[in-house]
RNA sequence: GCUCUGGUGGUGGAAUUGGUAGACACGCAGGACUUAAAAUCCUGUUCCUUUUUUGGAGUGCGGGUUCAAGUCCCGCCCGGAGCACCA
């Protein structure tokens, strides 16, 4: 390979190969980097546009369950029917490159980037991962005081302390440093499924594959900590190209926020019984309560607090006459499923019968418990504040709280009825504080709060650390060994995948792995048996294409270095959180490493829409049934010939009864409705379908010509002709009717060299614009006008093949030979525009009077502005509407118009 | 509720960022070729008005800036997507 040519990185998603094959929305993102690929090897570069699999996953899991066949089995049939309908409809992909998760090749150096992890920490002084090894030497040297990580709280220890721990205390400390660590938590269980799940993986309190509620549960579960690069993946947003509404979700999911952390003491300490096996302070009072709040200055405000139902000190502050009430209520929030949680709207909560001290006023504040409270978010606790937050304000009336405004807003207000939550205004009611705007109030009630010692700036974020274990079967093993319960890596990599006799989930937690047990011991220990999540694999994927086939690293360094940053991503919005996020922390921890010289993978990213399938719907009385889409005509309707048949052999139409149904000359009429194609809504199209019919080249126009790549469109078959047509009367340029040669070695008339450079320039811009639907309209006028001018030109005709052949690559293949070109069209040179060619000597101008157009003439373009106003003016058409009026003003625009103002 | 998007003919959609709105295509209507159909080609097609002439209105609604607004500003209405007790 020629390094010294500039290269191009375009990438696609790669798919999960499901049983269903592809539908004419997969190909559409394809296409269009396609387009793109060829375009850049047509300019010089060095393309790299590969394919692959994400293969590793649920569905292929659940059907081995359901059939006993192996997942490995069934996922080679299906990418084996993806690669065939990919292939025809003619992608230039660069198989010899595919990668597939699954492959132990593959994920041998998935395994070993989370060994990376496993072994590093984020150091917050450097602000980047640095080895746990460093981290170790240190505490060796001077305990863990001088260290500042992002992590989990460690209590401070000194080097000979240290030296003192057990392996197993020492391996629990390093747990909370490790960027792959355990850690025992509340996590989304999903029942149904049998596994954890993250966050993103959850919608609606329901599993997003599936469907299935998702509660939570306490587990010992591998985690990632993305949260240490919080900031760094929000900063990195300011320098990629993606679209405004990807980089939104990403700020909305990461969630920073900059407040304060204020703490509250308590009146009321525990007076029950101590618990002697703990040596935990913290289990035998309570003295204070922290919360986390953006509106310290409202602090003056705050009349309750509230707890999350599971704060770690509920049980403590709560007093002996409020405790049934207490636990049935934290009881009964604690078993309901997330999905019940988000339903309920409903206020409730209960006090606790414990009171704080208000910092600032020494007011006893009373203490509440209430679901509202997240414990997942800041601390888990708050100050309320019912005069400025609407949640609180909602609390506070149906507890008989009290309310008392400390903010002042410019219009009328009466925050007894309703909160005012703007972050605007005066403070009031707050002693020395008054008069200061919100903003100074914050700055200055955190200051007062940091001297007295009982308050901190501080900036929270909703990311929380990434769930790494899965108690599932299709998935990377971890190449981690318990040598007496402390976690060791196995470098003998690839940890393969083991057989087992179920692929069922026990259901009680453990993975299918663990029933294995010639695998799960080793002569050092026990294996883990959990597996890695779906994203593991496509977290990395854009790297190992630059060297799909290296024993010795992930990637090489000359590969790494030249193809570097993937120039032009193309997926769907369905990642926006998932994926991209994980593969953004990964690149940057890989570049802490020093394995790569960039740190954000994807330099520019292009979000196609959907396309949905159109439905057709029978109304049967009581309900509606979906009829496939491929036995219905046209114009929404269904033979009753056709129908019969479908009920013969689909017992969804069982009972019934055809005579009853309105038909008109044996006609029955359907609803459309434009919904997600999915399988069980029979409004699958099929791509093969649409190449038997047009071939694949009218099928990849069509894709692009039904608008703008981004938007989601219904696919329907309507304009498919008019592609089709197009590409019949490019051939008419160059064989008749009859298959005799038409095109001849004619020198190009100019209309027609204006015709190719018109062309060849709006193409090129289209391209660069991602706009695939103005440039297919292009080809159009371009061969409607070289038909019209006759021009059967060999010179022009080899130059539109080349500039369609990006679009359209196989009839400009097979034309680019059957004229005598030799060899790949895709060798050919994009041709050289000549502006030249089409400047004019000439150029109507609208003129028009007080801004209406009125009439056309002619000027020639560098006539001078002062000689086409005279010559405007002294125009009859223009002088007849002045009627005789001076005129104040004329403006020329040169080349567009020219207006008089009167 | 918050954030991001978008609203243009019968339909999908254009409009060089303030310069003749509706490119291109579908559909529809009329015509040519044909015994006929298909295919192909030609003409017309924003709406209202009108004798083909001609006017007038028009980019979700209401204001504004400008010689000139689909495009910019202010206030509404509607659709799509995402987040959603995040303190």
């Amino acid at each position: 390979m020629d390094t010294t040519k500039p290269k191009f990185y375009a990438l696609d998603m790669f798919p999960y190969p499901s049983g269903a094959g592809l539908h004419v929305g997969h190909p559409l993102g394809y296409i269009a980097s396609d387009i793109v690929s060829r375009y850049k090897r047509l300019n010089g570069y060095n393309v790299l546009h590969p394919m692959g699999f994400d293969a590793f996953g649920l569905p292929a899991e659940q059907y081995a369950i359901q059939t006993g066949q192996h997942p490995a089995i069934t996922t080679a049939e299906n990418l084996a029917r993806y690669k065939e309908q990919l292939n025809r409809i003619g992608f230039s992909f660069d198989w010899s490159r595919e990668v597939q998760t699954c492959d132990p090749n593959y994920y041998k150096w998935t395994q070993w980037i989370f060994i990376q992890l496993f072994e590093s920490w984020y150091n917050v002084k450097s602000d980047k991962a640095e080895s746990i090894d460093q981290l170790i030497s240190i505490f060796e040297i001077e305990g863990n005081i001088n260290v500042a990580h992002h992590g989990d709280e460690a209590k401070s220890f000194t080097a000979e302390q240290w030296e003192q721990f057990s392996p197993m205390e020492k391996s629990n400390i390093l747990q909370s440093y490790r960027l792959a660590f355990q850690k025992e938590t509340t996590v989304n269980w999903c029942e149904e499924l049998g596994t954890v799940l993250a966050n993103d993986e959850v919608k609606d309190g329901l599993s997003e594959r599936g469907g299935y509620p998702v509660t939570q549960k306490l587990m010992k579960q591998w985690y990632l900590r993305i949260t240490a690069y919080s900031d760094r993946l929000l900063e990195g947003l300011n320098h990629i190209d993606w679209s405004d509404s990807i980089k939104e979700m990403q700020r909305n999911w990461i969630g920073r926020s900059e407040g304060a952390l204020m703490t509250f003491s308590l009146e009321t300490q525990y007076k029950g019984e101590e618990d002697k096996n703990s040596n935990l302070k913290s289990n035998l009072l309570a003295p204070s309560i922290q919360v986390f709040t953006t509106r310290p200055d409202t602090i003056f405000g705050c009349t309750f607090m509230v707890l999350a139902p599971d704060h770690e000190f509920v049980s403590q502050i709560t007093s002996e006459d409020q405790r049934a009430a207490v636990e049935a209520y934290s009881h009964k929030a604690a078993n309901k499923s997330e999905r019940e949680r988000m339903m309920s709207k409903e206020v409730s909560g209960v006090f606790t019968g414990g009171y704080a001290i208000h910092p600032f006023t020494n007011k006893k504040l009373p203490i509440y418990i209430s679901e509202y409270v997240l414990s997942g978010y800041g601390t888990g606790a708050i100050m309320a504040v019912p005069a400025h937050d609407d949640r609180d304000h909602a609390f506070a009336k149906k507890f008989g709280l009290d309310i008392i405004q400390v903010i002042s807003a410019d219009e009328e207000i009466d925050v007894q009825e309703k909160s005012y939550d703007a972050k605007e205004g005066r403070l009031m009611n707050s002693e020395n504080f008054d008069r200061l705007t919100v903003k100074e109030g914050i700055q200055a009630i955190i200051q007062l709060a940091e001297e007295r010692g009982f308050g901190e700036k501080k900036v929270n974020y909703k990311l929380r650390d990434a769930g790494y274990s899965r108690q599932r079967y299709w998935g990377e093993p971890f190449p981690i060994i318990y040598k007496e319960g402390v976690p060791t890596v196995d470098y003998d990599l690839p940890v393969s995948l083991p057989e087992v006799k179920s692929y069922k989930p026990t259901g009680t937690g453990e993975s299918p792995l663990a029933s294995n047990m010639e695998w799960v011991n080793t002569s050092n220990g026990q294996r883990e048996t959990d597996t890695m999540p779906g994203y593991a694999g496509s977290s990395w994927y854009f790297l190992r294409y630059m060297d799909p086939n290296n024993n010795e690293a992930f990637a090489g360094k000359e590969s790494l270095e030249y193809w570097n940053q993937v120039d032009l991503y193309i997926g769907g919005t369905e990642h926006a959180t998932g994926h991209l996020l994980y593969s953004r922390f990964w690149t940057k921890f890989l570049y802490d490493l020093g394995y790569l010289n960039f740190d954000e993978p994807f330099k520019k990213l292009v979000n196609q829409g959907m396309i949905q399938g159109e439905s057709m719907l029978l109304n049967v009385g009581d309900r509606e049934l979906h009829i496939p889409v491929e036995l219905a005509n046209k114009d929404a309707t269904i033979t009753i010939q056709k129908l019969e048949e479908l009920k013969a052999k689909d017992n969804r139409f069982e009972n019934l009864d055809i005579s009853l149904l309105d038909n008109q000359n044996g006609l029955i009429s359907l609803r459309t409705q434009v919904e997600k194609m999915s399988k069980s809504k029979y409004n699958v199209v099929n791509p093969d379908d649409v190449c038997d019919d047009y071939g694949a080249d009218t099928l990849r126009l069509y894709e692009m010509f039904l608008g703008p790549l981004e938007d989601s469109k219904p696919w329907s078959t309507k304009g498919i002709d008019g592609t089709h047509r197009f590409l019949k009367k490019l051939w008419a340029l160059f064989y008749n009717q009859d298959g005799e040669q038409v095109w001849d070695e004619s020198e190009p008339s100019k209309d027609s060299l204006k015709t190719l450079h018109k062309t060849i320039k709006k193409i090129s811009e289209d391209i660069d614009n991602f706009s695939f639907n103005t440039s297919v309209a292009q080809f159009m006028i371009c061969v409607n006008e070289l038909g019209s001018q006759n021009c059967y030109s060999k010179a022009i005709l080899e130059k539109v093949l080349v500039i369609l052949a990006p679009f359209a690559p196989h009839i400009t293949e097979e034309l680019w030979n059957k004229i005598g070109n030799a060899g790949f069209i895709l060798d050919a040179a994009w041709p050289v525009f000549d502006e030249s060619l089409l400047i004019e000597s000439t150029k109507e101008y609208p003129i028009s009077v007080n801004g209406k157009a009125r009439t056309t003439i002619e000027f020639p373009l560098d006539m001078a502005k002062d000689e086409i106003e005279k010559a405007v003016l002294s125009n009859e058409i223009v002088q007849k509407w002045l009627e005789g009026k001076a005129p104040k003003k004329v403006i020329v625009v040169p080349g567009k118009i020219v207006n008089v103002v009167v």
